[in-house]
DNA sequence: CATGATATAATAAATGTTAATACAACCTAC
DNA sequence: GTAGGTTGTATTAACATTTATTATATCATG
């Protein structure tokens, strides 16, 4: 895996507690086995959900359920349970400019605004689509 | 270096060239130290913005002098001549789900709606910071 | 034509990410 | 209360990515 999914792993696991977790106990094993990736990747991704509050999972017996509205679930919420400073990492800033520079002394404080302006702006989005929305674009692939 | 930096150095150049490239001859060298990484890594994000038609760089002789207007020069621009494929790394899809799992076989196709939302929204976003705003962010810092 | 610059490729070094393995802590059912 | 299955972590190894380094060919100017 040459890029980072951890997102849509969690994606993936929040939609298969919501829609079999009644039925199944789902254990890191069963996910691991239905996402491709290893089960403790699993148990790390869920375990930023659970801290961020979004599920609980059973301890000795396993098994994961959700802890809000799917409403309630964003995906701004996932992706920073799973990748605390992805914002950071998506437009970061060289850490070495040189002081000698009038360019180099300033350019932090230069991208300062432009760069919280394009995150504010992403943070936004990503808090507008919620699991209720995906849940509903999983019903409908069922569907076709 | 261990974040994606490659944008900011960009715009470190783009600021260098704007506003020094009358006087001075610009050279990567002189980049690298401005930046603080190396020669090569400089020439090759000039090479980016160069093939975006961002800016023209010299051959023999070196030095690199702007191509179009400051407010024509985009974040995304930016962006995409020097990291293409950002905005798919950004959010990427796992790439081995279970088939026999109904999840699995539609977690692409659902993934599809909310990524695309989140990535024209950014897109949108970048397109609005201009290079214009950045130089003028420079002047407000020097006068400090 | 000598100098200094770009363009580019190839290799090496550093960093980050995922997988694999192992093991302690824990719950439940028998 | 014990066995079996699971979570929570730590550690190590495998792999991928990124940046730096080195080297070479090409080009423009004095």
């Amino acid at each position: 895996m040459h890029i980072s999914t951890k997102c849509s792993i969690a994606i993936h696991c929040l939609i298969f507690i919501n829609e079999y977790g009644n039925n199944k106990r789902v254990t890191s094993e069963l996910l691991a086995l239905s996402t491709g990736c290893n089960p403790v990747t699993i148990r790390n991704i869920i375990s930023a959900l659970k801290k961020e509050g979004i599920l609980s999972v059973k301890f000795g017996t396993g098994g994961a359920t959700l802890n809000c509205a799917l409403e309630d679930i964003t995906l701004y919420r996932i992706y920073m349970a799973v990748e605390p400073d992805a914002l950071k990492k998506f437009i970061g800033v060289h850490a070495m400019p040189s002081p000698l520079c009038p360019v180099g002394k300033n350019i932090h404080a230069v991208l300062e605004m432009p760069y919280n302006k394009v995150r504010d702006s992403l943070k936004t989005s990503l808090q507008s689509v919620t699991m209720k929305e995906i849940i509903n674009e999983y019903h409908n692939a069922l569907a076709k």
